[in-house]
DNA sequence: AATACATTCAATAAAAAGCTGGAATGATAA
DNA sequence: TTATCATTCCAGCTTTTTATTGAATGTATT
């Protein structure tokens, strides 16, 4: 009995794990991690049909992984719980640190990002009591309201030419979007930078920010 | 090509994932956590078939999370990084937060979970530091050798009855294992208080033990 | 050099997961 | 009620994963 009830524990952990088998639900981990997101905003952004996109969000709902309401017509899905955000970064560490052959990709992906130059949490939290530095958050609209970090500026990369006025300058500009995975702040470090400003980037999210302790701010 | 490369990263990430989609797997990353293995002695533990063992074992070595080393006849697998424990960690805490199945199985697995009284890895510190506990690690010689809670004694389960004696009276024994997918603390336990010594249990493994920043001991 | 032994490889069959396009559902809005 | 629309379900198909055999590999020991 009780090795079966043994296989039958670990039957339910690979359960999660399957869930995370998958490039695309990943991807939708991802996404859900900074804000939550109908059916059809994901699919467009993962670059999915519809059908699958509906399919790979209940296996991550079966998996008890992200969790769904109802909103006028549409469903809006989040993650379940902060804790599968800190799975998935671990996921996404552990990639990086043991599978060498992600480093040519991510150079290729990221293209400028041996043209940037880069800070730490730490940094950038001490630079911020300083006031010496301005946050820029190169995310859209929605998921800086969904959180970001304190005293960010909301300012997405296709905003740039419109609202770069909004930004004080003097300051050195930090910005950051959704981690390693997104190019969001690497454009507009670049842009920025175009402009005149003096611009470094934070190469983290706001979950890694929150796995350092730090509170942030939502609205 | 931006989006192929964000795919192609995806893709890595998921690669990690369907690692950990297998329930063998898993226990085998479970068992490694706590000490190097041989082919043959995961099988045996696993209880699975040689082939079939080994097959498991590639596909965590081509995942990068676990690596090998020839030793003698044999040949000596190991977690690649102590990353990946804290990977398994988080999976199964997930698990165990999300999925309401995992309780009563839980329950049925370790019959004598109620009947055991616990400790938090805080209680267990203090202490020690005051010398009131005997910390008990009741996993097999080999998993204390590779790493064990500083000052513990190790005493497997199957030697209780021979080695008991070595233990000092007077003293809260604390008990533990590999953590809550394992009955050699709840084992232990239950025979010491039989044998009148007062026994607690701390529901945590050595893994758990590290994240919370302690140090530990080995050989 | 020959043998023993732990591990891996290869081939197969069975099971599970993945994608697609169209139909069904079910809540909202008219 | 009816129409609309976002989402889910379904049937079929292809691909991937898994467990099981038995043979092959490659060290270590004699």
């Amino acid at each position: 009995m009780s090795r079966q009830d043994k296989e039958q524990l670990f039957r339910y952990f690979g359960f999660i794990g399957s869930a995370l088998a998958n490039p695309h639900r990943l991807e939708m981990v991802d996404l859900l991690a900074q804000a939550p997101r109908t059916v059809e905003e994901l699919a467009k952004m993962a670059e999915l049909s519809f059908a699958n996109t509906s399919q790979h969000l209940q296996v991550l709902k079966r998996a008890r992984l992200v969790s769904c309401q109802r909103e006028g017509k549409s469903i809006r899905y989040s993650l379940a719980d902060p804790l599968v955000a800190v799975l998935w970064v671990d996921l996404r560490r552990v990639a990086q640190l043991r599978l060498d052959e992600i480093e040519p990709v991510m150079d290729r992906y990221r293209a400028h990002r041996h043209d940037l130059e880069y800070v730490s949490i730490q940094e950038v939290w001490q630079g911020m009591q300083q006031e010496e530095i301005v946050l820029v958050d190169a995310r859209p609209e929605e998921e800086y309201a969904a959180g970001h970090l304190p005293g960010a500026i909301s300012l997405p990369v296709d905003a740039i030419p419109m609202r770069m006025r909004d930004l004080p300058m003097g300051k050195t500009i930090v910005t950051y979007c959704r981690g390693l995975v997104c190019v969001d702040a690497d454009d507009a470090s670049i842009l920025l930078s175009a402009y005149g400003y003096p611009v470094k980037r934070l190469e983290a999210s706001v979950v890694e920010w929150q796995l350092e302790g730090l509170g942030i701010e939502k609205g």
